[in-house]
DNA sequence: TTGAAAGCGCTAACAA
DNA sequence: TTGTTAGCGCTTTCAA
């Protein structure tokens, strides 16, 4: 099986065990081009004896091109990414496009430093989470000369094509439901982080829609670290403690909301009539609640999925579709924590 | 920026640019050998200036060198995983190392396929998810000659590493805790999946430890797809209907031990008194619930730091570790719901 | 401290 | 249908 002196086998030692050119083999391997089905028995037999791995690294020094698509995404703990990646690559197994992933963290130079990594990968497409980089990323970006696609976010100006919901809409979107079911002392809680703009435009898309109906928000808190559920627990515990008159919990994700649900129940709140909740992001996970919690879908696998077949698409035609920016509807789930009361 | 016929940049161009020989150039951009500091500062100005990314594809070649760890695991979106590559990436990032992921769901023949693409890159080492591969995957890994390491696992023979904990023995020891605790009638709840190895090693390693006290389990259930907290509350309901003298459930995972927790809860039953539960993980979700379910910690971002480790070893020492198997001891934590009644 | 030459293992392009 | 030649963009090695 190994031969010799344990070097990586290579298309000459599979050319030499099977008495076919190196061309040949390649060929075979590849399945391009006329080749007779003998030579092409042998070929196969020969590698398969040997345990021959072609070395990508030299096919695509070759020829110039590499099938992997650069997946850059803040994290892999927040489950609407692994969600995202299922959609990506539901779509790329379709073709012999790969995806690699990448994780900044959310910090910006982090983000800039792992994208210098994959591009000098020459990757033949990019699919990046938000539209906030560094100069450096975003020139990085174009200069590339491959396909970028923006994902998860609409509200700015892609660099080259994006794929998202506009998250300052969904923000409004969720206050005036809120607004119309009569509820007006609303509380907001959410993640600390100042660099998650997307969580940030919610915020501020929900407070401009509140202010239009001369409302202000009740109270606000924020929170990083820690496990989410518990953190939304103690959240809801110390706002209703300082503010027991709030009728309404808006949270920025459905994990927080789910800790605020359970000390709702515990202190025995009548939901919603006395107070109503609402998240972000329509978790599977809710469905398992003793209340189904009223949340947002972001359309994360279909984001994934869109985001992917433009890049397959590109690469595949070579031309530039027409429409640089898909803006998903996510629509509201009212579950039984958002109703008039 | 870019230059005219939009050719992605090389060596060349910086050479160029720099009045430098591509091999002073070369030498600048990865630090190494003696370069006068003039001549450093005039290419680094030039490569930034040309926004120049390197090739990796080409010095891979070029060197025989790939900073590239294959990280193969069955899923994202079971938390397990992720915290995993959070223990990978946090040790692979104190060198040049980078970790590429690949799933396979569970499937043996997607393994086997996502390998020999992972391998076909080159990558200096390679962790992989458990001790059970494909005759053909097995040969790769052979044959590939870089330090493999196989994780959350040590109920086998590793092909060359392993890190992990024992899953039977993690079976036997909660059911020893349970029935020191009391419990008497119990029942098991836990995923379908046929090829997940270390479930079904738990399983075995329970029933085995409770045969050896003359104990058999009362009633069992097994479920596939769907939110796991609700398909934990589902079986629950379920299986309490059918035996309303079950005083102890054991889950495979946290998640529908979650569910059956919530199930218990709004039933009215007393949780430890009439009822025990205990899930395996050790999820942080668990914190937030209000009781905390008793649990097995699978050590899963320390297990992803020492697989990292021996890798990172390997290739720096180029020596092979005495020990060859890291088994891991998970502690049982009990929680507010395994206590004597 | 710098440069020139020779390849890494494969594939594009052309020839037979 | 098969083979030959000439690189891909870098780094290793050796010479200056």
């Amino acid at each position: 099986m190994a031969n010799d002196d344990s070097r990586p086998l290579t298309l000459r030692d599979v050319s030499e065990a099977s008495g076919v050119s190196e061309m040949t083999v390649s060929r075979v391997l590849r399945n391009r081009g006329d080749v007779s089905q003998a030579t092409r028995e042998r070929v196969l037999e020969a590698a398969k004896a040997l345990g021959y791995v072609p070395n990508k690294i030299a096919g695509a020094l070759a020829s110039q091109r590499v099938n992997l698509v650069a997946v850059v995404i803040p994290s892999l703990r927040n489950m609407v990414f692994p969600e995202v990646m299922s959609g990506i690559s539901s779509v790329l197994e379709e073709t012999d496009l790969q995806p690699i992933v990448a994780v900044t963290d959310y910090l910006p130079e982090k983000e800039e430093r792992v994208l210098y990594e994959m591009l000098s990968w020459r990757p033949s497409g990019v699919i990046i989470a938000g539209l906030e980089h560094t100069d450096a990323a975003r020139a990085m970006l174009k200069a590339s000369g491959i396909p970028v696609v923006e994902i998860m976010d609409t509200d700015g100006i892609p660099i080259d094509a994006a794929v998202g919901i506009s998250h300052r809409r969904a923000g409004r979107e969720m206050a005036k439901a809120i607004l119309k079911q009569g509820y007006q002392r609303i509380g907001f809680m959410g993640t600390k982080m100042p660099l998650d703009h997307r969580a940030r435009k919610r915020f501020e898309g929900f407070t401009e829609a509140l202010a239009k109906a001369g409302v202000e928000i009740a109270d606000q808190e924020f929170y990083s670290g820690g496990s989410a559920l518990a953190k939304g627990r103690e959240m809801t515990r110390a706002m209703l403690k300082r503010d027991p008159e709030l009728d309404f919990l808006y949270y920025s994700n459905d994990m927080i909301a789910a800790g605020g649900l359970l000390e709702l129940l515990e202190q025995g709140i009548d939901i919603p009539g006395q107070i109503g909740l609402a998240g972000f992001n329509g978790v599977e996970l809710l469905d398992g609640l003793p209340r189904r919690v009223a949340t947002m879908d972001a359309c994360r696998t279909e984001v994934g999925r869109k985001a992917a077949q433009i890049i397959a698409d590109r690469i595949a035609t070579g031309t530039v579709e027409d429409e640089r920016v898909i803006e998903l509807t996510p629509t509201i789930s009212y579950g039984d924590t958002l109703k008039r009361r």
